[in-house]
DNA sequence: GAACGCTGCGCG
DNA sequence: AAAGCGCGCAGCGTTC
């Protein structure tokens, strides 16, 4: 079981802090022990010296801080990238623009003092931009404000006093403080991998794009085989001029060609017999091809060999991340065939399976529901128990049941999954519950679901209204708990991988002919991120212990979670130099 | 010509 | 088989 040292407990030493503010022309950073009492004056520096300050006192270890120093600070996406642009990481922080939100919304903190404020800067400081994606920087002077107050003003630390404060006087510190952990974890892996980048080859995207699409057009011209299947499609509906991609004429003329449709759904096209429909879902395959990850994505967000995604820490209500730009969380797996390892090394490419209803088990500990999902895939884990007969019907039916399905094959099923995991299904449906009485809800460790907007008045569109918030909060503690679980994966596996370090591999400057940017230089790093999935890149020669890694990671955050009540989070993890072969 | 809502589809 | 969660993005078509 690998040492779990993001959260900083139960069984660490007593942390050093290193609190970074912001001044006019650099930063100072003042240490503090673990009572939030200063050690020793601060430190001051101005913008070009910060790198070697930080340098320094990551270096320093006492006899009363074994352990890395927790860099205390305003924001992730302030400080780190240019750190790491230096050649610098560091191993802990605590993000306070992120975790006063987290702090603010929960339920746990809502009698604290930082509850009860109004809002302020601090609630209304959105991440900055990464530097390559803010080309108006060119025009407006540097943005050194902080939600709307200049940087160097910001009170980093009565703004950490406080949500300590908040934290430790809540009825479940632990929780809020493992969430607080996982989320500024979270916020350095986000800036990390954006910093490494995706290995991309444009020339295999290109390929793909080509064997699909037909060669690049010039500027403003259609690729040759996506007009020929429009001309196919156009003609098969006998409207020689159609506009396929107007869905409101694409519909007119499906109408006028006899076919009753209510949409151009793709799955509702797919059941109609006529010699238009499978030319049109080809067109409609290629051209979201072409539009949404063509040559021009190509053109806009892959440089020098790396597709770097703006990754959104906490982007989604509920806690899983977002991306800006570019679609990270989205890549088609079509267009995985471009992602291909750097010579030399190679990618570990690792899913969780089922990581949603397992998280759910522990939440409600189901032990049914748990032992279904022992050793390996849960869904033929239920169907073994009889509760279901197929796969198929144990994932519709766990799906409907996260989801809150109320019609159609998937709430047929309910039932038969209630009676065999009543403890868990009753989990949700308390969660839903309490939704459409319009009261919040938390995941595992404290995360709180908004507050509903406007309710109507009307009776059956209140009702209407209630259903649908409460499908939402139903989702809510299984999505946001099941990120809490991803995050504490992620943020245990970054740990481990550091400890693959240069220095125990006196012979790694072999390993790889081109190494990753500093300050990854030969050490495998996380790469890639979606959900419930993770890639690192690593040298050929630590990839079997990268693997081993990434599965004791999965493990101990399920321990993290849920302690000695046993849920298992096996994944698929596979080694390969393409991450269009992991699956 | 910018801003916005709608439709549709990619991902989990 | 085609609804029930969470997203981001492109293109269309309307509005200002």
């Amino acid at each position: 079981m690998p040492a779990v040292s993001f959260t900083g407990q139960p069984s660490e030493r007593p942390p050093m802090y290193a609190v970074l503010s912001a001044t006019r022309d650099g930063a100072s950073v003042q240490l503090m022990g673990r009572d939030l009492q200063p050690v020793g004056p601060p430190d001051v520096t101005d913008r070009d010296g910060l790198p070697s300050l930080v340098h320094s006192l990551n270096d320093r270890r006492t006899a009363d801080s074994p352990t890395s120093l927790r860099w205390v600070w305003a924001d992730t996406t302030r400080w780190y990238p240019s750190l790491l642009a230096a050649g610098l990481r560091i191993e802990r922080c605590h993000d306070l623009r992120l975790t006063r939100r987290i702090i603010r919304g929960s339920s746990l903190t809502a009698d604290s003092h930082l509850a009860g404020r109004g809002e302020d800067h601090w609630d209304r400081a959105t991440p900055a931009s990464p530097p390559a994606a803010a080309p108006e920087a060119l025009f407006d002077a540097p943005d050194d404000t902080f939600g709307g107050l200049a940087f160097a003003d910001v009170d980093v630390l009565g703004e950490f006093a406080a949500q300590q404060d908040a934290i430790s006087g809540s009825p479940s510190p632990r929780r809020l403080s493992m969430l607080v952990a996982a989320e500024s974890a979270g916020a350095l892996i986000a800036a990390e991998m954006s910093h490494a980048g995706l290995p991309w080859s444009a020339q295999l995207h290109d390929a793909v794009l080509t064997e699909a699409l037909g060669p690049r057009p010039r500027l403003g011209d259609r690729p040759a085989i996506l007009e020929d299947v429009r001309i196919e499609v156009a003609q098969a509906l006998g409207n020689p001029s159609l506009n396929p991609d107007s869905a409101t004429s694409l519909l007119r003329a499906l109408r006028e060609a006899g076919l009753d449709v209510e949409s151009t759904r793709s799955w509702e096209l797919q059941r109609i017999e006529h010699p238009a429909i499978e030319p049109l879902l080809r067109y409609k395959k290629l051209s979201r091809l072409m539009t949404a990850n063509g040559w021009a994505w190509c053109d806009a967000w892959v440089r020098d060999g790396r597709f770097r995604p703006d990754y959104v820490v906490g982007g989604v209500v509920t806690g899983r991340w977002a991306t800006s730009g570019g679609g990270a969380l989205q890549i088609p797996h079509q267009i995985r065939r471009a992602v291909v390892a750097d010579p030399g090394w190679t990618f570990v490419v690792a899913d969780a399976a089922q990581v949603e209803p397992r998280v759910l088990a522990g939440m409600a500990r189901d032990e049914a529901m748990a032992a279904a999902g022992q050793g390996g895939d849960l869904y033929s884990g239920i169907v073994a128990t009889s509760a279901l007969s197929t796969r198929e019907e144990a994932k519709l039916a766990l799906l409907g049941a996260m989801y809150g399905a109320t019609t159609g094959a998937s709430a047929d099923l309910m039932p038969h999954l209630r009676r065999a995991f009543p403890t868990a299904i009753e989990y949700v449906a308390a969660a839903a519950a309490a939704g459409e009485r319009r009261e919040s809800v938390m995941t595992w460790w404290g995360r709180t679901s908004p507050q509903p907007g406007a309710w109507p008045t009307q009776e059956s569109a209140a009702r209407t209204a209630g259903r649908s918030w409460g499908r939402f909060t139903r989702n809510f503690v299984v999505q946001g708990s099941a990120a809490e679980w991803a995050m504490s994966w992620m943020a245990i596996l970054r740990g481990q991988l550091s400890t693959l370090t240069l220095a125990d591999r006196p012979d790694a400057g072999a390993i790889a002919p081109g190494a990753a940017p500093a300050p990854f230089g030969n050490h495998p790093h996380l790469v890639f991120f979606v959900h419930d999935e993770i890639v690192v890149h690593t040298p050929i020669e630590c990839a079997g212990e990268v693997a081993d890694l990434v599965r004791d990671a999965a493990t101990a955050a399920g321990h993290l979670m849920f302690g000695d009540f046993a849920v298992d989070f096996p994944l698929s993890v596979a080694v390969v130099d393409c991450y269009a072969d992991g699956k």
